[in-house]
DNA sequence: AAAGTATGCGCG
DNA sequence: AAAGCGCGCATACTTT
């Protein structure tokens, strides 16, 4: 059973609060995170409050379609697999409440257990686990399947039980749950809407959602925690940074880089900077490229070209990680926001980032809250993106005031107390929507 | 029966 | 499986 605003009223003075403790453990104090954390406190309860307008139809529609294209795809996995199923298995299937009874002799898909052994009747495979990282290596049409059911019933599965009241869900807003200050949404997960169900998302009549997230945010705070003039220069001049470094890695002049080189580039990029080893980089690298090189092939051919372009980059991650390894397990950002125990080196080298992204998002947050009309709504605040419904006449100056923000308040947050000669700008891509999914395939005239 | 742990997967 | 971070959530299975 979810919850709702109706029966959840965020009441400001109890949110707040309950607050206090929390940011006065978050940070330093007089330091302008708490500044910040007290006025998002109004940006928080205005968008719980507000909830996030959604189509009740489309998501029903969303949610049928999942469940139906999921039992197509059971329907041929069992096709595959005819051979009794063990005693046990059945008896837990029939205890299982979530089994229907006319599946009680059949494998349990969902099971993970039931389907290594449904691998090992089937093909004689021994398999180390069902994940999807593991299957597509698995040539057999029970991975494919197995793979395409996952994905069909994902929608069905995560979001059957979305109440809708009046044309909007109202979930619940966490200010400061998550160690690294994000904001984090539940009951629905507003921040993990997958793909295939942002249609579902729309503007109601005679309103217009407008869509800004950051670009490169992390990317951006990195460059002013390592102060790497190149990585400045070319975020400055808008140069792909990815495509760059790709062109390093697989030594192809920069127009050379395809797609998926680009792709594999910043799957790298972000997993060395948040501590990926040279085992995991190795295996992310040989699953990519399919090929199996050694680590010490990888050393040399991958993870050594990968900061050529951004010597500082390199210097920062070995100086964090040794700072951790001395024992430093407290992490700041450039507002004053605080982390205590640091589990790991690699969230040693997460955290001023994440965090300093956070600080960038709270602030422009905060500044739209602020500065919105009255018929203006924050609905939805997605790490380094902001979802404001705004009536379709308002739009385009909507848009225009949304922008602004983005870029002023958040290259102010940025270059706190950074020096000149290392300052970033920060840049948005700001468009007018009628449902969240054309965020990414933005039409062409208004 | 309730609570905890493990697996798997979506989002940034 | 693995030392990439931060979340929420469904399901299976174990422990209390």
């Amino acid at each position: 059973m979810l919850e709702y605003a109706a029966t959840d009223v965020l009441h400001l003075h109890d949110l707040r609060k309950s607050l206090e403790a929390k940011i006065n453990d978050t940070a330093v104090h007089l330091w302008p995170v708490v500044d910040l954390e007290h006025r998002m406190i109004k940006a928080t309860a205005h968008m719980s409050a507000v909830g996030m307008p959604v189509d009740s139809g489309v998501l029903d529609e969303c949610v049928r379609e999942s469940r139906e294209e999921a039992d197509r795809k059971l329907t041929e996995l069992d096709a595959l697999l005819t051979a009794p199923v063990p005693e046990d298995y059945v008896k837990r299937n029939t205890k299982s409440k979530s089994v229907p009874e006319d599946r009680n002799e059949r494998v349990n898909w969902n099971s993970p257990e039931q389907v290594l052994w449904a691998f090992r009747e089937v093909a004689g495979l021994e398999l180390k686990n069902t994940s999807k990282e593991t299957l597509p290596e698995v040539d057999h049409p029970v991975a494919v399947g197995l793979l395409e059911y996952r994905q069909a019933l994902d929608v069905y599965k995560r979001f059957r039980e979305t109440k809708v009241v009046d044309g909007r869900v109202y979930a619940k807003w966490n200010q400061l749950k998550a160690r690294t200050g994000r904001m984090s949404c539940e009951k629905p997960p507003l921040q993990g809407i997958p793909e295939p169900l942002r249609r579902a998302f729309v503007a109601p009549a005679g309103k217009k959602l407008v869509v800004s997230d950051l670009s490169q945010i992390e990317i951006r705070v990195l460059a002013t925690l390592c102060g790497d003039e190149s990585l400045r220069a070319d975020l400055e001049a808008g140069r792909d940074v990815h495509q760059r470094v790709a062109a390093s890695v697989f030594g192809k002049e920069f127009d050379e880089v395809t797609k998926s080189e680009r792709k594999m580039a910043k799957a790298l990029v972000f997993g060395t900077l948040y501590g990926l080893g040279i085992s995991g980089f190795t295996a992310r690298v040989n699953a990519m490229t399919g090929a199996t090189y050694t680590q010490a092939q990888v050393q040399d051919k991958f993870r050594g070209p990968l900061f050529a372009p951004y010597p500082k980059v390199q210097e920062w991650v070995d100086r964090v990680a040794a700072d951790y390894e001395d024992g430093k397990q407290v992490s700041y950002t450039r507002l004053g926001r605080r982390r205590l125990q640091v589990p790991s080196v690699p969230a040693a080298l997460n955290t001023p980032i994440q965090a300093g992204a956070t600080d960038v998002m709270k602030a422009i947050a905060v500044a739209a809250h602020e500065g919105l009309r009255p018929t203006w709504e924050i609905v939805g605040l997605v790490h380094d993106e902001i979802l404001v419904l705004v009536p379709e006449s308002d739009a385009v100056e909507a848009k225009d005031w949304l922008h602004h923000i983005m870029i002023k308040v958040g290259g102010e947050a940025t270059n706190q107390g950074v020096p000149k000669a290392m300052q970033v700008e920060v840049d948005a891509g700001t468009h007018i929507c009628d449902t969240w999914a054309e965020k990414d395939y933005p039409r062409r005239s208004p």
